[in-house]
DNA sequence: GCAATACGGATTTTCGAAAATCCTACAATT
DNA sequence: AATTGTAGGATTTTCGAAAATCCGTATTGC
């Protein structure tokens, strides 16, 4: 593996999780001092970065952290639901055996994980990569690399607004989402296109909803166009 | 603006118009030489590149022209139909004066460029440039930039496939889409969602029919899933 | 005769320094 | 007082060479 596909990898980490805050400024001696590396695999991840929306640059003047804001994160989830909808719908019609067994065994794999709980940093890595293996063994048999694209895309940002609340909230409600991520298998595996989709489109709805109370603990503000400035969602240290 | 802003201009179109083959190595020096700047500027405008697509990469082995096929014509063809209906009815729903002015103005700006023809180099860009404005101007009012991301993605894409057949082909019936734009145009500012969204999608099945025909002129294969192979679609020089 | 291995050239990848540009603070002028 | 001009330092951008890697060929060993 070479240096800038470490640097990718690197930061592509840390703007997810939040290491990087959203907004704050890369500089290229920082980020050398900190991933001990020279400053050419580092542009050249930052520039990979910036097509994927990312991190953002401004000719002369360096990069930053990409963004967040609960505009964004709406916009986000509704267009993953179109996706994700079509991409679904082409795997229920062509899927065969290889696709349902990708199913059933990230599934398993996905629900032996959340049992074994979440509480150390590589559980918690754990839990997300095989939560990213069952959504992408779902939409396997779509037939579509745009549309298996795009979804990696829309994952990795969504990732970036539910990384802050993994923890388990103060007053809210506790939610089962690996209940309705059996739902979701089982539609699909009973090839019921019509169900497996509004379960998709439920599913999503409902983490942004939570992403949403979470980040505005105190507006009694319409979901849906709430928030119009960005928003500081992960205030950790860079 | 910056040599790597340059090279990422420059190896883009080269690209898109095909003076690039799909395919194609893209070694350091050539491309040093060519466009005159040293491998910093290159190797991030083809890392830039290489996360939009237009390119491919493994380490330690340099990049290439990212292959074309008819598969992934018609995935791209078919994708494109669902991100823009989705968008076109955003627009219809909320779109303002700015909207529609917009519309109209590209949508004339564009019949005039038609009409003055494609001869030169010159004049093919400007209609190119013409013909994206419009389309973009359809779409600006759906207010989700990922929608709007994902058309820029894959109007890029389809560039690629359409240029090749910009000159008017030999035994093929004359078309004439300037029609079908102003029928888009007139069915949006209407604010008849359905109408437009069919119009929009026949508009580009055409397309991709005409470009699978000129394509494959010998076979007499079904449509929409006749070629497996990637096929030489810019036969020129790099 | 055949496979494995070592060599040489071509290519990519990385580094470190030089060049170009931007931002801030301060002084001078209107 | 406000605006313009200007040096200094910080930062990004670019270059050219060094290091690492890959590929095809030829040679060696069995």
């Amino acid at each position: 593996m070479t240096l800038a596909e470490k640097a990718y990898d690197s930061l592509r980490r840390d703007i997810v999780t939040g290491q990087l805050k959203p907004g704050a400024p890369l500089r290229m001696a920082q980020l050398s001092q900190r991933y001990e590396m020279g400053f050419s695999p580092l542009r050249e991840a930052l520039n990979r970065l910036q097509a994927e929306r990312l991190v953002t640059s401004v000719a002369l003047k360096g990069f930053s952290v990409a963004p967040l804001s609960m505009e964004e994160m709406w916009d986000a989830t509704n267009t993953r639901i179109l996706i994700e909808q079509r991409a679904l719908r082409l795997s229920i019609e062509q899927g065969g055996d290889e696709w349902e067994a990708g199913i059933v065994g990230s599934l398993h794999a996905l629900l032996l994980q959340a049992a074994r709980g979440s509480a150390t940093e590589a559980e918690a890595r754990a839990l997300e990569a095989r939560h990213h293996s069952f959504h992408t063994a779902l939409l396997s048999a779509c037939g579509s690399g745009w549309l298996m694209e795009f979804f990696q895309r829309l994952y990795v940002e969504s990732e970036r607004y539910r990384h802050p609340m993994l923890a388990p909230a103060p007053g809210e409600p506790a939610r089962d989402v690996q209940a309705e991520h059996e739902a979701l298998a089982r539609a699909a595996l009973a090839r019921d296109a019509d169900l497996a989709a509004a379960l998709l489109a439920e599913h999503y709805r409902r983490t942004a909803q939570r992403v949403e109370r979470l980040t505005l603990p105190a507006e009694g503000a319409t979901p849906r166009q709430s928030a119009q400035a960005p928003i500081d969602l992960a205030p950790l240290a860079p």
